[in-house]
DNA sequence: CGCGATTTTGATCAATGTCAAAGGTGGTGG
DNA sequence: CCACCACCTTTGACATTGATCAAAATCGCG
């Protein structure tokens, strides 16, 4: 269980300057509307990796968008298992709730050190009252992440190892190259071990051990250190089951 | 492949009468502010059991409210595997996209003869503009459903069969006895073959029949003919493993 | 009564989990 | 610079869950 500490200092940064302001949340605010959003937001804020920056069940009066950095957010079950439910790149929305005022659903960890951007929670309602079109824009993001979910839980009910790990690494793959201007190679970082994996998958990170093995010897793909590097995206895809569409490349 | 034809005609009515009007996607309009709701909804329309009224990758320029019925949302695969993602009862908000104008990313099929309040995507963003509580409370419908796809994808990942079946069979029940005022006993109507349990759950009908004849023959519940009767409902609980939460009630 | 859909059951098989141990790897302090 | 340690990966042997295939029983309904 990773400690959780205080909290880092807020460190206040203009939106102008974000490289995440056109996506996401912000994405509304382009040019000159941008300043309304720095009189929502409260700051930005440093984790470590392995800090566990939300708590399943906890309060929390602030919600966030990835600046630099991955997270995690996950959910445990009472024995201890663990289950995977996203993998969160710069540009990600999270720890939004049903209720403004109701404790987290899930709880969130850092995989880098990470910086996110800080808004409270007690100001939204006001501040979409005078800006309405960040509440539509919420409602949109939300409708992506839940069709992620979905995804997520088609390839997890569905799928076999085999096509689940090639979707789920494929999947990653893209959203960083997507997200890194220098996304020309073959390969890319990916900070996870072969347990996130699992615990993304519903598998054991013996079991994707065995898989990764499998999906090398056919010359697909390589996973080493922290780095992924796509050798076959085509066969990949077939492998994954991917149709035609790759939408769920936006951010 | 159930068939799909011309659509129902539209039936009008007023939100006033409306028995979900302080549910989903239309609680913030209480009271006086339901006329202006009438504005924007476009009117009701039926569908009979069996109907796919959402198909993925065509385009709708509308959404939806379930009046009455069931439905449930679901995914195929390439090679016909079907996962279904959530089962939508009175008061379900579905059909909102992440991109106003794209194309639907799930299917919907109705799982009754159902009613649903129509409203169009073309006027949604002018709508919010001019009443900004609806923006904000998709956002909060949808971070609710974000919740119970999470749930869900927990469920199917990390959990047995038996405990999948308990905990969904336990979930709808309480779904149920939350909207039906005659919702005493220990028995529902549950409109679900053993198929769709385990399309829902990642399972095989066979074995979810396995699984229900072992939770039978514990005397924890019985499934028979649409009726769901839960016996020992703390014990079931316990099955499903349920913690104290049962949060994910309200609607 | 008869038909199609669903449920039920058995026998067998394949995919994935479990347990255990042996390599690797990177980081840290001496 | 080395030794050690924690954590991760890799591999093997074996156990188990749930899938597959097939057939019978049952149910709802026209």
């Amino acid at each position: 269980m990773p400690r959780r500490g205080a909290k880092k200092p807020y460190i206040p940064i203009d939106c102008q300057a974000c490289h995440v302001r056109d996506v996401g949340i912000c994405a509304p605010f382009a040019g000159d509307a941008q300043h309304a959003l720095e009189t929502f937001k409260t700051g930005e804020r440093a984790y470590p990796s392995g800090r566990d920056f939300l708590v399943q069940g906890e309060s929390a009066d602030e919600f966030f968008t990835v600046l630099d950095g991955w997270a995690f957010l996950y959910e445990l079950l009472e024995d201890g298992r663990r289950q995977i439910l996203d993998f969160c790149l710069p540009g990600a929305f999270l720890g939004f709730q049903p209720e403004l005022s109701a404790p987290v659903t899930y709880s969130a960890q850092a995989l880098t050190d990470m910086s996110v951007c800080v808004f409270p929670r007690s100001r939204v309602a006001d501040f979409v009252r005078r800006h309405p079109e960040l509440g539509l824009r919420m409602a949109c993001v939300a409708a992506r992440d839940q069709y992620l979910a979905f995804r997520h839980l088609s390839n997890v009910g569905r799928r076999t190892a085999r096509e689940r790990v090639a979707s789920l690494l494929l999947e990653l793959f893209f959203r960083v190259r997507l997200h890194s201007p220098a996304s020309s190679g073959d390969k890319i970082v990916i900070p996870l071990t072969q347990e996130h994996i699992g615990d993304a998958l519903g598998l054991t990170s013996v079991h994707v051990n065995r898989t990764l093995r499998q999906l090398r010897e056919e010359r697909l793909l390589t996973l080493k250190g922290g780095s992924l590097q796509v050798l076959d995206p085509d066969r990949l895809a077939e492998v994954a089951g991917f149709e035609s569409d790759v939408a769920f490349l936006r951010n």
